[in-house]
DNA sequence: TTATTTATGCAACAATATTGCATAATCAAG
DNA sequence: CTTGATTATGCAATATTGTTGCATAAATAA
């Protein structure tokens, strides 16, 4: 669990104004273990926030390299929490996820790269996403 | 442009009646070089089509082998027609798929293989997808 | 042709997301 | 600390996407 001051930083170092919104849904993204919709991080800040400032921060967030969108199978948007090297500039997300079909979390395998791909002729690819789905750990017996 | 013959013949080998919606939805999604969303197939099929007729056309067709959903990285689900190897038992879809930046259409690479990775321990993976984004072939100078 | 099964269309609804605008909060300057 | 410029927030209204129940129409099999 991060604390308030390295919210705060965080925050700063994105050049982001400090707000209560945006240090709630930092603080619920950094705290989960896995990926979260609009939804649930609506959830989890509690109901005293407008669902429109927190689409609104989502964007902000992503656009500025805090935050990075997971893809899903379903029509759902999930977000986590990015890597420290991640800016407004530049994304460096370069892991898999894993979505359990038994807990239908969607976890960040940090530590597992997309592997790369030889494309056809004048395709040129700047982002990849790589999205396995099956029984996660916690799920395992 | 597959014939008529060729259309029904499809339906007939995946258990499914010959209706007039089926017929449209499967042919245009055949015409189509890229994955088409929701949306998109009602404009191509004409406006005199209940949406929600649609929705269940293509969950049916989803569940018998005729298409599979293209994941995107926004939250609209996209559908492509599968391999003739597809059918409701299972998918054989193990190709990436490659959003074009540029003209936004997203392209089965049927000839590009999704690469395996190796997971943690107790992960277990059933179903992956791949997708790529960039500039594509129509749109690279 | 008739009977059975299944797809369709309508109405109503639910979930998710966006825009414009007035107000409130943040932060930098003095 | 106070002031003023800038930006975030909350509300209202609206858009988009997808779902469910039910009566009717259409497709297939007998
Ligand atoms: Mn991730
Ligand atoms: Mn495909
Ligand atoms: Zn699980
Ligand atoms: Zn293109």
């Amino acid at each position: 669990m991060p604390s308030p001051d390295r919210i705060s930083q965080t925050l700063t170092s994105h050049e982001l104004r400090q707000t209560p919104v945006r240090r709630a849904v930092l603080q619920v993204l950094l705290d989960s273990s896995y990926a979260l919709s609009g939804h649930e991080i609506e959830e989890r800040i509690g109901a005293d926030t407008d669902r429109i400032t927190l689409y609104r921060t989502l964007k902000t967030f992503e656009d500025s390299g805090l935050i990075h969108r997971v893809v899903d199978t379903s029509d759902i948007v999930r977000y986590a929490s990015c890597s420290i090297e991640c800016s407004a500039h530049e994304h460096f997300d370069n892991h898999v996820h894993f979505k359990c079909t038994n807990c239908h979390h969607i976890y960040c395998l940090n530590q597992v790269a997309i592997p790369a791909v030889t494309l056809p002729a004048k395709f040129e690819a700047k982002t990849r996403d790589y999205l396995l789905a099956g029984v996660c750990r916690e799920c395992t017996p």
